[in-house]
RNA sequence: GGUUCCUUAGCCAAGUGGUAAGGCAACAGACUGCAACUCUGUGAGCGCCGGUUCGACUCCGGCAGGAACCUCCA
């Protein structure tokens, strides 16, 4: 059994799908006006997991993520570039789809776009409009918040106390709104990109591209919706308050939420100007490393990037690769072939780990644990390559539920040849060419 | 001001109403020709103050410190 955190009850919840077998699940993606960065991976590395955990369980996922491809940024940045909306989406959708394959996750099986989802966007606003809970006001068309009762309901923010509290910071300036948290769903504009509209020409608010998306691509009501905490409120917030007022139900079952990536223990931001680009993360530590460390702390839990965690995790997963990579020298070296058997009960130990909420930092201690059996085996006289073989290959599943790959070394015979070579120096105590062949055994990541 | 959350050894980080996983670092021992790798062992009573309880780090209240969000940043 899969359990969750589910924001919208503040609880761990079991996980019961909507249908048999099988998750529908929606993850927020990005506006497309800029490059990922480390902030962005962070989503894409959780719901991956999530995705692969729900798979090695025997579900099937439908995996949606948008494409935000019209925003005033991106309208700005094709005009400052003299270029239009369409290239500048396109470049980064490409740069945000190179980045989840760095990272080895799956790619969305569906990746909507606003711009290809018009039609049904100004319909679904019409629908709002014509059932009262929207109103336009000189061509901008407005959610109305006291039109839903449960507003408040993913974020626990009550409209009453958001006013009494935040009155500073909202703007009460004279644009027609009833309520100062009524939010946009069109918006008139005589800038950049426009469609037309039964309220003349503009474009979509943010908050309701993701609700129409989910009831196209995956219906009225989804397993789970994701993203981070960020878009808690107001994004999702109205998204349920939108799918509340047409088809009243919340769109999700369970509202799943990650916590958010810090640099040197500070906020990623772009007037401190410490944003760190995915791409260069990756390219920097590698795809296995950039997903340990992510994976290393609970996913609700803020992660702080520096050169200390990073240390940290780098000497963590060579703990973990190198005796992975020895096994497999070893058992070649030894002729022993190999199968695909895996201890059940250790991958069984880590499932569970993360069947509990993610819970990644047990599910760590499991591997550490099952990587010391693979040591205290490989130390003994006469190894038992069997054994060896079950708690590799258990290791190399749990790690593919993280999205991490083991490559398994070839021996070849030159590598056969070095190790005689150091063995018979050391048998003749000639330890100048023990030393060399070592060296260069160690060198070629062998020993 | 409001909402939600956090505070566990030098650092990172889990967890349970009954006397605290794991990792990094450190120290000691073993293995080794020496070393690396590895193995074995060593450390905290859980922010502070109350309360509930046979018993709390774990529940409740208060205080202190910190974080996120409060109209488009994942």
């Amino acid at each position: 059994m899969i359990r969750l955190y589910n924001t919208r009850t503040l609880q761990i919840e079991d996980f019961k799908p909507i249908h048999e077998g099988h998750v529908d699940m929606y993850v927020c993606g990005p506006t497309v006006y800029n490059y990922a960065h480390i902030g962005n991976a962070r989503p894409m590395i959780v719901f991956d997991v999530l995705k692969r955990l729900f798979e090695a369980e025997g579900y099937t996922v439908t995996y949606v993520s948008n494409f935000t491809d019209v925003d005033d940024k991106i309208i700005n940045k094709a005009a400052q570039e003299g270029t239009t909306e369409a290239v500048i989406a396109q470049r980064y959708i490409d740069a945000y789809q190179d980045v989840r394959k760095q990272l080895n996750t799956e790619l969305p099986d569906i990746t909507p776009r606003v711009t290809q989802t018009m039609d049904q966007i100004i319909a679904f606003i019409d629908g709002l409009v014509k059932s009262g809970h929207a109103y336009e006001v000189n061509g901008d068309v407005y959610f109305s918040v006291d039109s839903d009762p449960k507003y408040g309901e993913i974020s626990h923010q009550k409209l009453d106390q958001l006013e009494a509290g935040a009155s500073e910071r909202v703007d009460q300036t004279g644009d027609g709104k009833r309520n100062p948290y009524d939010f946009a769903l069109w918006k008139k504009t005589d800038k950049g990109i426009q469609w037309d509209s039964p309220w003349g020409k503009g474009r979509p608010g943010w908050h309701t591209e993701c609700v129409v998306m989910i009831n196209n691509n995956l219906g009225e009501k989804i397993d789970i919706h994701g993203g981070g905490m960020d878009l808690k409120f107001p994004h999702h917030e109205n998204e349920a308050a939108q799918q509340e007022a047409i088809h009243h139900n919340c769109l999700a079952n369970y509202w799943i939420h990650n916590a958010m990536v810090n640099i040197n223990g500070e906020k990623m931001s772009k007037s401190l100007g410490n944003t760190l680009w995915a791409k260069d993360v990756v390219n920097q530590l590698g795809t296995n490393l950039t997903r340990w460390l992510v994976s290393s702390v609970h996913y609700r839990k803020e992660l702080n990037f520096s050169d200390e965690t990073v240390e940290t995790a780098r000497k963590e997963l060579e703990k973990v690769m190198k005796p992975l990579r020895q096994a497999d020298i070893k058992a070649q070296l030894a002729g022993y072939a190999g199968t695909d058997e895996y201890d059940q009960e250790s991958y069984r130990a880590f499932l569970d780990c993360m069947d509990d909420d993610m819970n990644t930092p047990n599910a760590y201690a499991v591997i550490f644990d099952t990587i010391k059996k693979i040591n205290q085996l490989l130390r003994t006289k006469d190894v038992n390559w069997e054994e060896v073989s079950k708690y590799r290959n258990s290791v190399v599943k749990m790690l593919d539920v993280l999205g991490i790959v083991v490559e398994k070394p070839v021996v070849t015979d030159a590598d056969r040849a070095l190790f005689d070579s150091w063995n018979k120096a050391k048998a003749e105590k000639n330890w100048d060419a023990a030393d060399a062949a070592r060296k260069q055994l160690m060198e070629k990541g062998l020993l």
